[in-house]
DNA sequence: GTATATGCAAAGCATTTGCATTAAA
DNA sequence: TTTAATGCAAATGCTTTGCATATAC
């Protein structure tokens, strides 16, 4: 597993300041964040970066496959640099607070050839939806 | 089985024409219509009911557990009137056409107690990705 | 030097909301 | 009669886009 800015590199990705730092701000294997989170970090090393900078550097990043998109639960999408290995999601119907999860039996769910209606399956996603500890606690919210 | 007007009635809901009709357009077992969509259909019948007024109708079905949303692919929610019968979707990936499916080993599926985080687990929603055939036979788009 | 990324501001789309009016019970 | 729903239009939140400028290669 290289790192991802050489595989970018690699892959003749013009690297600008920019792009290095959401690259970098992506780093790591339990990082779920909005694109307004990125660019939040992403300005403490650069602070002139832009938004809309944040938001097509992460749409290129993912159409390189290199991050994944989560949408789960209300509010803007969630950026996953952790592509490389396969995981599914846990996300607070409450406060949306989102987790990794790997669920035992995924690896036996399938369509059965009279479920796919001709279609060719890429991939199965798997949400889990539930509360988590603090807003269990919480009287407050819910 | 009670019919979903009569239902809403016993739960006290107050039935106003625009409620009846965006009810009756929601009829059905295979139906994802998106507020647009349930917009359009409804005005065939009652040409001043406003889109607000949709959208209101839908998130109070939705919290009366009558209707579920799905988020599936890019685009609009789309509203799903079949809450009786457990059922999971497939979507294209390129055109949004959404499908009812009954995957098989959704049974088996299960977090770990370690990979529950504390959280309190509500439900579990698998969505099926692929490409629909349509899509698969169509050269212009993708 | 040339192609491409950036930043800005404006536009876009889906959805929600405030408020005066209307209608169901 | 009272309480709640409607319609409108404006506001919101997230994301994309057009375009002139700047910059990586």
């Amino acid at each position: 597993m290289t790192d991802l800015l050489e595989r970018l590199r690699e892959r003749g990705w013009r690297l600008t300041p920019q792009r290095r730092v959401v690259a970098e701000v992506l780093r790591g294997d339990h990082v779920h964040l909005s694109a307004e989170a990125v660019h939040g970090l992403a300005q403490q090393r650069l602070p002139e970066i832009s938004l809309a900078t944040v938001y097509n550097t992460l749409n290129e990043l993912v159409s390189l496959g290199e991050v994944a998109e989560v949408t789960a639960g209300d509010g803007p999408k969630r950026y996953d640099p952790n592509v490389a290995e396969t995981h599914q999601h846990l996300v607070c119907v409450r406060c949306n607070h989102l987790l990794d999860v790997r669920p035992e039996g995924a690896q036996n769910l399938g369509l059965p050839p009279e479920e796919r209606h001709g279609y060719q399956i890429l991939d199965i996603r798997l949400l889990f939806r539930g509360i988590c500890p603090k807003c269990l606690e919480d009287p407050t919210s819910g």
